[in-house]
DNA sequence: AAGCATTATCGTATATTTGCGATATAAAAT
DNA sequence: ATTTTATATCGCAAATATACGATAATGCTT
């Protein structure tokens, strides 16, 4: 059996891997790139630069936007994509918070 | 089809996403974190905080010994596991130098 | 040599992700 | 009103990931 067992670890612990999970696959850090590059955030440009159907390219949209790190809005018949800075700041916190977390014990190297 | 299209995108790309993926499961961050507090590094240790069976530990360490974030030597019947401090200040400065990269245009906003 | 403890691997079931084409939807243009 | 354009969603197929129990392998201990 597969069952989620992910809701028994910490809220933290699991928040950070949904982030990271976002950030998973080369298509949506390229999309990120994109976004952050032309100011214009209109998908079709995105499918453009990518090696990928519209409708993945659609796909990997919406999971960026259901965790959070990126806005869309309505424009017409097109649909306008940026960044949410305050998500991605608090994830790059998260990211920060996590290797000081880890660099603590540094030193003690054990193998 | 869905053939793996991930090679099609840029080097940095795809290590940076499979970086992300080694943190994007909450059982390897609590693994990351007890390899950083305790410093005994033995996977029954591990296996005994998570709650996990042994043998899906141990695929999570396998998993994180493949991405290089962490080491692991034979210590008698028992293996040790630490942190791979080099490659993780390495995941670590490729992640900021994702997030500087993003934040140049960040005054910008578009929507 | 035999038994014990520890960890890795195999086989398997299920869940999730990735990707595409086809279709639906919605606004703009004709 | 109809067509065009742009995007989202649906349905499906294939690939990966997650998890476990059972088993194998390895090195101690007796």
């Amino acid at each position: 059996m597969a069952f989620h067992k992910k809701e028994e670890f910490g809220k933290k612990e699991q928040e950070l891997a949904d982030f990271a999970k976002a950030l998973a696959h080369p298509a949506r850090i390229a999309i990120l790139k994109v976004l952050a590059q032309k100011n214009e955030c209109i998908c079709g440009e995105i499918v453009e630069v990518l090696p990928l159907a519209q409708s993945t390219v659609s796909q990997h949209l919406k999971e960026l936007k259901n965790i959070g790190l990126i806005n869309g809005t309505l424009d017409g018949p097109r649909s306008c994509y940026c960044i949410n800075w305050k998500a991605f700041e608090r994830f790059n916190n998260y990211m920060n918070s996590l290797f000081n977390t880890l660099k603590i014990k540094k030193e003690k190297a054990c193998c």
